[in-house]
DNA sequence: GTCGTTGCAAAGCGTTTGCAACTAT
DNA sequence: ATAGTTGCAAACGCTTTGCAACGAC
């Protein structure tokens, strides 16, 4: 998988693509976010640098580069985000009372994924909704409250 | 909490709020659903029954009725969608190949949440987002592709 | 010069909201 | 009579699309 903004030019170049200024700016921006960020707020970043940028573009390129499979989405409680392909792949703990947003280990999400392959072959993608639930602190304070 | 219509009738009462032929008709359908239901298809199935109720009185309702305790809403492939609290409260593996839906035994789900838990103690409701993967058939043709 | 790509504006989609009319109590 | 509810229409936020102009190759 790509892991430099030229290694995605390349991609593009290899499929008769064209790597315009929006583009660079779009990969770059994507290639600098650690974990994952939403659509629109790509286009913010994108569009700081690069004001002209329209949010359609973005949307497209996320298309392009999700198909190209430089980048994935995932379903957290906000809506669709995206991260680098490979990277940041765990499993998000949104806790539904505070909002927090705590991550599994690939350890743990291993053991996870095994358990569920056991029931009838289905092979998940954790990483691709997040999972709901309390995180210590607010179930603590729940669990106080009968 | 509430098994049939009446009794969500009565919880109404008792918080002053009224049960009037819109509510009555929207409670029905969702009590005769299986399973799990998008607030569109409420109110496809309510309006053909009594044609003139509004999809707003649809949304206004289902927020209602969560907000009671009555039914939940989980967030699968095509968005969100409410099931009787208490009821289906089943993990849902979805194929994000063939779409197939799974499901998974209580059993199984309660052994995943205690690895969960585990985790820093944060405590899943993995009934409210779906998990997706590729389900036993997909992954074989996937597997046998390299 | 080609043909992929862009910005724009409009439309799409599901959902939410303000409000006056309505009605269950 | 009173306050909760409804339908309507409009607004919403995010995303998609058609199209003519643009520009990377």
């Amino acid at each position: 998988m790509a892991r430099s903004a030229d290694e995605v030019l390349e991609t593009l170049r290899a499929g008769g693509l064209r790597m315009t200024p929006q583009r660079q700016a779009i990969v770059a921006e994507i290639m600098r976010v650690e974990g994952h960020i939403a659509p629109q707020a790509v286009a913010r970043l994108v569009k700081r640098r690069m004001p002209g940028v329209n949010a359609s573009t973005v949307y497209r390129t996320l298309d392009l580069l999700e198909s190209m499979g430089i980048v994935s989405h995932a379903h957290l409680e906000g809506g669709a985000e995206y991260h680098r392909r490979g990277e940041h792949e765990h499993v998000h703990l949104t806790c539904s009372n505070c909002g927090a947003d705590d991550d599994l280990s690939l350890a743990e999400a291993e053991k996870l994924k095994r358990l569920i392959v056991r029931h009838r072959g289905f092979q998940p993608d954790l990483t691709h909704f997040a999972i709901s639930g309390l995180c210590a602190t607010c179930a603590g304070r729940t669990a106080a409250r009968p």
